[in-house]
DNA sequence: TATTGTTATACTCTATAACTATA
DNA sequence: TATAGTTATAGAGTATAACAATA
């Protein structure tokens, strides 16, 4: 078994670090959405325009598909996303994006993706460092 | 305003997106421990033998005190945390790991901080790059 | 028979409001 | 008066088990 560098191990504790932090904050970004976290992280698997099953969101949650069913409902009943049976298996049901749901989403996306002034303070090679090597760690 | 860059925009959705993948993931690896994403979020936060107020739980986990009082009812009633009165100010109740509490954040704190294999595919130099870029970051 | 999604149920998480004890 | 923590309450998140519809 290959060992593991103490280098390694600083950088994944520093971003487990930024995990919790994060953790922390989304219920007070996702309640100026009036969203819930769990809301919040569905709304951010569904692509404007790409369908995707409930199926599929149940597996990318890690989570039990009679919570995406509460999850969904909630959603729906928003008027955010929409209940569609899919044309090739109809046991499935694809769920999309309403404008309206479209529009929260990119509000959402755009206010969890707009980086934070630390990162203005990194040289724009290092910027693309981080890209890189981020790219690479998490793929 | 300053500008911000599309190298910056870049890496800090890389960021967002490891942060949406580890909170899919946590509770998969809360349950092995028989734990909830909350607890394990709250026991990372006491370190062993540093005693902490409630109060500042409350505040890092930016959520209301008496959300804390029930996470540490659960946590107490295993026998994981110990709450005790503040000498100085006796409203205050400070909170600290059994040996048992320790050991299991321990436990945790290895399984969560252990790096994936990707990271090991990094050249050395890389990885003290992303410490160093990363600490800068998440200051 | 196996799979997708739902329902019923139970427990945890979470916030709000009202309360107690202390400052 | 203000603050730390608790209690009561209600809604959301979550898993398990049983179920209906479809494959």
């Amino acid at each position: 078994m290959k060992h593991t560098s103490r280098d390694a191990c600083d950088a994944w504790q520093l971003l487990v670090q930024f995990f919790f932090t994060q953790r922390a904050h989304l219920p007070v970004l996702a309640a100026e959405l009036e969203l819930s976290p769990a809301q919040c992280h569905l709304l951010h698997l569904i692509e404007p325009g790409r369908p995707i099953p409930m199926r599929r969101l149940a597996e990318t949650l890690a989570c039990d598909a009679s919570n995406v069913t509460g999850l969904v409902d909630r959603l729906e009943s928003r008027g955010l996303v929409r209940r569609r049976p899919s044309g090739e298996d109809r046991r499935v049901k694809v769920l999309d994006l309403t404008p309206t749901g479209s529009r929260l989403r990119a509000l959402l996306v755009d206010r969890m993706t707009t980086p934070p002034a630390t990162l203005g303070r990194l040289s724009v090679r290092e910027q693309r460092m981080l890209v890189r090597i981020l790219t690479r760690v998490l793929e």
